[in-house]
DNA sequence: TTGAAAGCGCTAACAA
DNA sequence: TTGTTAGCGCTTTCAA
């Protein structure tokens, strides 16, 4: 059995009607739920498609509606734990309320970004969330508002768009760990990211780069400057791409004459590798480098020493974000909102004070 | 700017020919890419197009070639990183051959799995990979088989339905994991998984459940039988649902009169709550229990001690099953087909001796 | 190469 | 309550 018999022809509102003899309109009715439909009709009716084994096609009905039900969501990397539980939390919560999800990753690059923005605008989507790669290249996000289409950004924020934005509260946590840091005698603190970003923004003032990395970045250097530490973005490390490019740049960190005491990750994927690496060069953490990592998963609890860690409600990301979402399409609500989640950060073990600050060991 | 202006009508190709003054099948052909279209009147169209902001329609566009160039696929929990990294493998296989990706997670309920598929047949996707919840019920997976479209099982297969699979040889490294450690002296071998399983199925040679667990456990119980081991299957635990699901069946376990002296954790997540709760009770890992898990993740490798896991090509999976279903989609192949990769047991350093195996402990 | 017209499967508007 | 008739926006005949 189950040789694909060349798809055979669906079956059709119009064969269902014709089997139950009555009105297409009328068998379209008792099946699509809507109008009115006497109960000898609608039995007639729901035989007859079970005989025919009827599905609907849900194209034509979404063309004549104009809706489709579904949402789009556009992610970096739903390898990355972080977006598996965000997209976790907009599904469960798209399902709840009727809607399906579709779900497309970029591997944050731009220009895939930009071809999922299209499709789903050519599928019909009826709102999109979206992760944007970046932050000012920004015109496919338009395209979308453009098109009728309500959008929330998940995560990051993007220049000069007014947009639903559902975020954590990067800089603030960052700077308390930063501040943590300090007050554990750090002065050389490392900051490590996969994202692109643009250091001259700093000196500017701008933002250039993804959001919450501009954001994490800001609050470090910020509590870094406030301390009186000169040059703090010495320490700073961009375009970390996975495994092999994150090594590298922690290699290339510690050897530094003046390597960095303490470390911070910008997500989990990138401090496994920090790790892995530290202990490749037979440096231990806390004593050695000290470290914090964004993100809280079981595993930070289990490794030797606990990691200190910026633990973010990433499932109430996604979950408030669909909510937002899903009340746009509906209408319910009116003028863009910054929904800000506050990240805690959670002390473990994986601070301590660094070595060479005067004080003595024990 | 960018408060949506309530959903303009779409720009149609009737709008674009009117503006280019060429017939609507003659715009058509342009902006769709298909039939002959002299440069004069492609650049005409294209020229208009672009001033209205034209986006071609994807429903409208499926209903009439009767392809969506979309694939659903419908996994257990993406917030597992097994279905994550599969996932990837899937996307980034669809993209390369010009396919969307629809997914669809069912937290394991079959109820939500069945849902799902009825949904994506409506949508009229043009294929299907699904990871099934139940190796029994497929009433919704012949559903789909017979509305023409292919499918393939991804990680687990079902019962009665000859279909394409792409999954792991997880009996038999299971039984490789059980023998390790009966090598190394162990009788009393536990495994933890989150999904359902009929013990009576083992005893009357029949298999309830997922396969995937199925084959793992018949491999841990074929291997522990061959070894003399009297009531291996004392040891099993399913249904450990999440968190405190698994840390309760791990303290249940340990406390028991004859508590086990190995584990084996059916994947990453049931790994963190076994040996979170092991360290809660005060047991070290492997002096007091040995312990192996499915799946391998770097962290697996950062922990105290770095774990023995079964490493399994996750990546690999997702690319065959895509490749697949393609190729079935586009009919170049025929005749269902099993791919079975191989997975391998890495021996890191959290399995060793019992304590209480008769030898002297050093 | 272009145009006119038919039709995909459904819903919506209007009558009966 | 039911039927008839138009479309939704596109592709696909079939002619010109």
């Amino acid at each position: 059995m189950n040789e694909p018999t060349g798809r055979r022809r669906d079956v059709t509102v119009a064969d269902v009607a014709r089997d139950a003899k009555v009105a297409k309109a009328t068998a379209a009715r008792s099946l699509g739920g809507y109008g009115a439909v006497s109960d000898d009709v609608r039995q007639r009716v729901q035989a007859a498609a079970e005989a025919l084994g009827y599905h609907a096609n849900g194209l034509a009905r979404s063309m004549n509606t104009g809706r489709s039900n579904t949402i789009g969501v556009i992610v970096g990397d739903i390898e990355n734990p972080y977006f598996g539980v965000a997209v976790r939390g907009i599904t469960d919560t798209a399902k709840a309320a009727g809607y399906d999800v579709i779900l497309a990753n970029t591997g944050e690059q731009l220009e895939v970004e930009i071809d999922a923005a299209r499709v789903f605008v050519e599928k019909r989507v009826d709102g999109f969330i979206v992760a944007p790669t970046s932050f000012t290249i920004t015109d496919h996000l338009s395209d979308i508002v453009n098109s009728g289409r309500p959008l929330v950004l998940l995560d990051r924020h993007v220049d000069n768009l007014d947009l639903d934005v559902v975020e954590v509260d990067n800089e603030k946590v960052a700077r308390a760990a930063a501040q943590h840091l300090i007050d554990s005698g750090h002065e050389r603190v490392a900051f490590i990211t996969t994202l692109e970003f643009e250091l001259s923004a700093y000196r500017t003032g701008a933002e250039l780069g993804v959001s919450s990395v501009s954001a994490r970045i800001n609050g470090i250097l910020a509590a870094m400057t406030a301390a009186g530490v000169e040059n703090p973005e010495r320490y700073l490390r961009f375009d970390a791409n996975s495994g092999a490019g994150v090594k590298g740049v922690t290699r290339e960190l510690m050897q530094l004459d003046e390597a960095p005491t303490a470390i911070i990750a910008s997500d989990s994927l990138i401090a496994m590798g920090v790790l892995s690496e530290l202990r490749q060069l037979g440096l231990t953490v806390p004593d050695d480098v000290s470290f914090i990592m964004f993100d809280d998963f079981e595993w930070a609890t289990l490794i030797d020493p606990p990691l200190t860690v910026i633990a973010q409600p990433v499932y109430e990301v996604g979950v408030a974000a669909a909510k937002r979402l899903i009340a746009r399409i509906e209408g319910r609500v009116t003028g863009p909102l910054l929904q800000l989640f506050p990240a805690t950060l959670v002390h473990r073990e994986s601070v301590a004070r660094p070595r060479s600050d005067g004080r003595p060991d024990a």
